[in-house]
DNA sequence: CGTGGCTCGTGACTGTAATCACAGGGTGTA
DNA sequence: TACACCCTGTGATTACAGTCACGAGCCACG
């Protein structure tokens, strides 16, 4: 049974899937239960923000249910997604560690609980925990990693079509732990789509009406199905 | 006096500009002896390799002198370049914390000592000096910072003249240490430019007569001058 | 039920930067 | 000195994606 409100990190991970990648996932006995003491929840609405590029950083958020995407801005409005969160994934660790402000809005695009560490509460904990703090490096690698990625995907891909046949053969590798992995759910809007591979709206409505028509896939509902995932990847000169 | 070959860190850093972001610079002696004891020393000319993108990482490399420049290709030969490394810098890190092939290649573009650091040793080292480890992570995150400062330049600006003049005021930031900040040395050529911007080589000789042309800049032998710095800010709507 | 607010699809047009091409200048070297 | 090589500047052309515009579908809500 699971409390209303106040979703414990353990009572979550025993149902989002086990992926050693989630920092407070798997973590020993104690060092779970220290983090239930120290971890406050709350609930989200759909758009509601859990941080805004720009303020200082209060704390770590641990995503239970729900997703929220990663953004930033520029002062006319253009934006960049920069990563999709889920259930599992920790959230301001970066500018929480460095202390410095965030550098990301997170924002969320479906609505589901959180849990808050305090800067505080996180750093006394993990000067306690050495092992864990280790965990915290390799998490502050990945996230490096997927900014890495980003900037390839935006420089050395040469087309938006390139672009957008990488992004979606990056979400068939997400869903791999997916009953199919060629079928995807894609909860993005168009314009949304556009702002993670630095196109316009229009672009992406036209690539995938495009797509559709050589048979590279097909939409079902919210559903995408990949016809051709070898054609994709023939796109891809990365 | 400094022996010919095998510059130590402690030297290197009794003449580096002191920055406390140098990972291993103003370190307690102690610890500083002990790098001196693990590290080895080589002298690279100007287009060595220090390390490979997809090789794996043998361990990290602490320039002393020279310069070097790290990108990434794709396999159709577009190249980004993603930082300049200058004397004080360490290099490999991330790939070598997290033991996963290089992600860049690091290039000397002005030939240089760098002392090299193997895997072992070095996470022996840190096992051993947790507050060194601790400015590991701190390295990690400005690692981060720059990807994804990188990632803001590729999508937020809107024409390559932004980037140009977003660039050349981070120069001018960096040079804030030299005697005259608006006097720059740019060693690299114009197609370097150009991959640190995601642009075309001719784009960037464009840009530099038109610059030229409006007074911004000018340009006496490789020493840059800026001329008029608020109107290149105006430029970038970051 | 109708209305307002979204997404989405598509056509027409335009502008900008990539591409191609070539010439001049500098440097190192045989 | 002559040659080769690289970097730079600049013109001409082109193609591609951004912009603008508009209509259709869909859902939520009063």
């Amino acid at each position: 049974m699971r409390a209303p409100y106040g979703l414990n990190i353990i009572d979550n991970c025993a149902t989002c899937p086990v992926r050693e990648e989630h920092l407070f996932c798997n973590l020993p006995l104690p060092a779970l239960q220290k983090l239930n003491e120290i971890k406050s929840t709350a609930v989200y609405p759909k758009s509601a923000m859990l941080f805004i590029e720009g303020q200082l950083p209060r704390g770590v958020f641990v995503l239970c249910t729900g997703k929220a995407k990663l953004y930033t801005s520029s002062r006319e409005g253009k934006t960049v997604i920069l990563s999709l969160a889920e259930a599992g994934n920790v959230l301001g660790l970066n500018a929480t560690i460095s202390n410095k402000p965030h550098e990301l809005t997170a924002e969320m695009t479906e609505p589901g609980q959180a849990n808050f560490i305090s800067r505080d509460a996180l750093l006394h904990f993990l000067r306690e925990n050495g092992e864990i703090a280790l965990r915290v490096a390799e998490q502050l690698s990945r996230n490096y990693y997927s900014a890495f990625e980003e900037v390839r995907m935006l420089a050395l891909a040469s087309s938006p079509s390139e672009k957008l046949a990488k992004l979606l053969l990056s979400w068939t590798t997400d869903a791999v732990r997916a009953s199919n992995p060629s079928h995807i759910r894609v909860t993005l809007t168009h314009e949304e789509i556009a702002e993670m591979i630095g196109t316009t709206r229009e672009t992406v409505s036209r690539l995938f009406s495009e797509f559709k028509k050589k048979q590279l896939l097909q939409l079902k509902g919210a559903t995408l199905i990949i016809r051709n995932k070898p054609a994709l990847e023939k796109m891809v000169h990365s």
